[in-house]
DNA sequence: CAAATGGGTATGATCTCGACA
DNA sequence: GTTGTCGAGATCATACCCATT
């Protein structure tokens, strides 16, 4: 919501200045589309491809457009037409305003409700005179900020290009593969569109324009010189000198494109930058779009831009504008979208949905998006120059379900899937995988591709009919190479080793007051590297979790490719990553088979400890054969509990390592905890979870100064949370009448957003998140819960810092007596925590939440 | 028969770690 | 004893081959 586009910047880069190409026009950019071209004439024989026509913004009428009524009136139905194209096709509007609120055909433009001065060129005429060169000009925001389209600046190119997901503008990105609009990615998806448009897949029929603007605009490479021939010997590997100066387009070997969905917004916004996943938001009006959009208290509103960018407004809905500039930055789903636009398979414009980074929570008391079955721990994913590998599987051989649960609608819905990290502390979208749609006989889901801000995602349908279930046999993961993106602008992931993600699956599900309710759910993770699935042991179960610190207790193991030189190895690290013990433990091979390990607990290096430790273990089957680390835990011997505030008590008990600098004592609101702990030498869940029957504490994770609580709590918290940067990154606004139907969002922060209640909480058949948007506590409007759910658990992270970690203290907000622990909320202040000891707390959480839902059911 | 799928594996790039200065 | 460099081996990433469906 905070990226904005500065057009003159854009004509600069154009003009040639970041350009490789001196006589790059901007022009060229499309006239591999004009009719009568190659590109343009395969796009006619390809009915998938024609709407990509649309993007000549010379020969618009020449392509088969939809009729644009068609489009703006087609009454939401289920997607899945004959031809579901037809409810996603890029719209070019009739130039009349239509219904009282219209989309226009334009870049992602968004502003925030400051801005007062919006010039577009475009904005209000027919497509007919849309210019290539589109103004956009903000008087008064020249802070806003464009972008650098990567393949503009090939010199930083190597190519490295922002395409950050919050501002990717396809407008921007002149970087088309037109020939490829049928095949799988560098197309489709900024993310790789730059990176990857010379990917191998070199149609025969593109063009020598568009070669040029493929060689002018790409930076990295694909080393491949020739078709057919792998990227490898004997050419020689790719280095990153190639990928800045390779200008070739090596054709390769395509085992199956991608099945192409429509993109409507890759394919816009490839073949026509400035629409892209604009599209989606604000595409229903040729010469409007809307530049803000108003939440007054009961009314909703959306402007547009009259007379090139005065400060003259339109006002949708005929409804009175109140206020132009509302105090309060926010970006609501607007009523009038609900319907009335569908966009792909999902029925909201794409614009005015969260972004795939921000954290949603799976469940509401009314809904809940259930993953039924989960997907296998492994799966191949394939290159580019391979074809699929298929869908993801179950473990059972058949595929991952997903429901939504709750929905009473007949309405069917939209199922949102995309790949997210799993190793990452934040749920995002995971850079070095994007999802694959599958097609075939087998597949039985139908699907449509898009992407949305570089991340492709798989819309499927959710039907009442179906019980709102849907059978995932339509997503393979396809993944891209680490180069490619390690040498984007901006990106700090690395690929080596970051081989796992999650299938993330959202819907939005339409309310009656017009807003809309957004929910996901992720999978377990799933290692996509190839030799994994037959090589690493994985660790699927353990029967224990926890043991007293002296050991000595059988823990029964299940997983997957265990050896007879399986060992199982405990260890402990500390706060910044260092590994501080480690031991190994006796593993009865006798009993021990493939699936299934015998491991007898080691004691703990330190037996007098007071607090429950968190350790981890793994399974190793020869030198770096390893498992994901386990969690266990070790609990203290029996020792007199200290009285001490709730707060400390769950601080301690917590996040023990966290916070080891404390002198304080575990406790217990009952006294009775620490016993309990270390007198059930190998605590059973069950047992673990009773220790928190008495609360239900909210968290709020906080690293770096920038705080993620808002709202209403934030004040709560406002002592702890001391830094004056700190700010709000999620609101919810919802009264507890209205609660989830409305999500607010800061347009200052998404990029901060974790995917907290996935971070902390991964998903697991019996245990979804049980996250709320602030100031929702579903107990308020759910009689049937008798406990409260956490308020907020956000988290969020800077940069790890080398110094030792800083024990912050947290405060139980005053407003919340520890003695009413439905209401306690525990803040924590997180500083320096390795991916260990969140994984620690996560757990720690997780059965928290189980706890809380098996009371809430009992 | 063609396409999709999935397992295997060749090969260069990169990383790890010990030896040595 | 510490630090930096080098090189061999291990591991990983990528992509081609090919059998099966």
């Amino acid at each position: 919501m905070s990226a904005f586009y500065e057009h003159k910047d854009l004509e600069e880069d154009l003009s040639g200045a970041n350009c490789p190409e001196d006589d790059f026009q901007f022009e060229d950019l499309f006239e591999y589309e004009a009719p009568g071209s190659d590109t343009a004439q395969r796009h006619q024989d390809d009915p998938n491809l024609s709407t990509h026509k649309v993007l000549s913004p010379d020969s618009d009428h020449s392509f088969p457009l939809e009729e644009p009524s068609h489009y703006h009136h087609k009454p939401y139905s289920p997607p899945y037409s004959a031809d579901p194209r037809g409810d996603v096709l890029p719209v070019f509007e009739h130039p009349e305003p239509r219904g009282g609120y219209h989309l226009a055909l334009s870049p992602r433009i968004e502003i925030t409700p400051s801005r007062e001065h919006f010039q577009h060129d475009s904005l209000h005429n027919h497509h007919q005179n849309l210019s290539p060169r589109p103004t956009l000009t903000v008087p008064g925001h020249e802070n806003l900020s464009y972008r650098e389209p990567q393949c503009l600046s090939p010199a930083s190119s190597n190519s490295s290009t922002s395409w950050h997901s919050e501002s990717y503008s396809p407008w921007a990105s002149p970087c088309v593969s037109p020939s490829n609009s049928a095949h799988n990615t560098g197309d489709l998806c900024p993310r790789f569109q730059n990176i990857h448009t010379g990917s191998p897949r070199t149609s025969p029929g593109t063009s020598p324009r568009t070669s040029l603007t493929e060689e002018g605009c790409v930076g990295p490479r694909s080393p491949s010189p020739r078709a057919g021939s792998r990227s490898t010997s004997p050419q020689g590997k790719r280095t990153y000198d190639m990928y800045r100066n390779s200008g070739l387009l090596p054709g390769h070997r395509s085992r199956s494109p991608s099945p192409h969905g429509r993109h409507d917004d890759q394919g816009i916004g490839a073949h026509f930058p400035g629409l892209g996943d604009s599209m989606n938001g604000y595409s229903a009006g040729p010469g409007l779009m809307p530049t803000k959009i108003v939440k007054t208290a009961n009314q909703l509103y959306t402007l547009y831009p009259e007379n090139n960018g005065e400060a003259n407004y339109l006002m949708s809905c005929d409804q009175e504008l109140k206020s132009k500039t509302p105090a309060e930055p926010f970006f609501v789903i607007p009523q009038i979208w609900s319907k009335p636009l569908v966009s792909g398979f999902c029925g909201l414009p794409v614009s005015s949905l969260p972004p795939l980074e921000w954290p949603l929570p799976s469940r509401t008391d009314q809904y809940e998006l259930h993953i039924e079955v989960q997907p296998r721990p492994h799966h191949r994913a394939h290159y580019e120059t391979e074809g699929s590998r298929g869908a993801v599987k179950a473990p059972t051989g058949g595929h991952p379900v997903v429901q939504l649960l709750g929905y009473r609608g007949k309405d069917p819905l939209c199922l949102q899937i995309f790949i997210g990290t799993a190793d990452e502390r934040i749920l995002k979208p995971h850079a070095f995988y994007q999802v694959h749609r599958i097609t075939g006989k087998t597949v039985t889901t139908s699907s449509y591709e898009k992407v949305l801000h570089g991340t492709k995602v798989l819309e499927i349908p959710l039907e009442p009919k179906n019980n709102m279930k849907a059978i995932i046999d339509c997503a393979g993961i396809l993944k891209l190479r680490n180069a490619d993106i390690e040498l984007r602008k901006g990106e700090t992931d690395v690929g080596r080793k970051n081989t796992r993600v999650r299938l993330i699956f959202r819907v939005h599900i339409p309310q009656p007051g017009g807003t809309t309710v957004s929910l996901q759910a992720a999978s377990h993770p799933i290692e996509c590297s190839q030799r994994s699935a037959h090589e690493l042991p994985l660790v699927e179960r353990q029967d224990i979790d926890s043991c007293c610190v002296l050991g000595g207790q059988q823990m029964i193991v299940s997983g997957q490719n265990f050896s007879s030189d399986s060992k199982v190895i405990f260890l402990e690290k500390t706060q910044d990553g260092q590994q501080i013990w480690e031991m190994e433990a006796t593993v009865d091979k006798d009993k021990s088979q493939p699936s299934m390990l015998f491991v007898e607990v080691p004691s703990y290096r330190d037996s007098n400890v007071v607090h429950p430790v968190k350790v981890n273990f793994y399974v190793i089957n020869g030198k770096r054969k390893r498992s994901q680390p386990q969690h266990f835990t070790y609990t203290p011997l029996p020792s007199p509990s200290i009285k001490s505030e709730p707060l400390d008590e769950y601080e301690s008990f917590v996040m023990p390592q966290m916070f080891y600098h404390s002198q304080r004592s575990v406790l217990n609101p009952d006294n009775s905890l620490v016993s309990n702990l270390c007198l059930s030498s190998g605590l059973s869940p069950q047992t673990e979870e009773g220790r928190f029957q008495q609360q239900s504490p909210a968290i709020v994770f906080s690293r770096g100064g920038k705080s993620l609580s808002s709202g209403l709590y934030q004040q709560q918290t406002s002592t702890v949370m001391s830094d004056p940067h700190h700010r709000s990154v999620l609101v919810h606004t919802g009264s507890p009448a209205q609660h989830p139907s409305i999500i607010q969002f800061s347009p200052t922060n998404q990029q901060l957003l974790p995917r907290a209640d996935e971070a902390l909480a991964p998903p697991t058949h019996d245990n979804q998140h049980v996250v709320y948007c602030e100031g929702y506590s579903p107990q308020a409007h759910s009689p049937s819960h008798h406990q409260s759910y956490p308020s907020v658990i956000q988290q969020q992270f800077t940069q790890k810092s080398p110094s030792p970690p800083t024990p912050q203290k947290a405060r139980t907000p005053p407003d919340n007596p520890p003695d009413h622990p439905t209401d306690r909320r525990v803040t924590v202040k997180e500083e320096n925590l390795d991916q260990a000891y969140l994984d620690d707390v996560n757990e720690i959480i997780r059965k928290d939440l189980t706890g809380v839902q098996a009371r809430g059911n009992s």
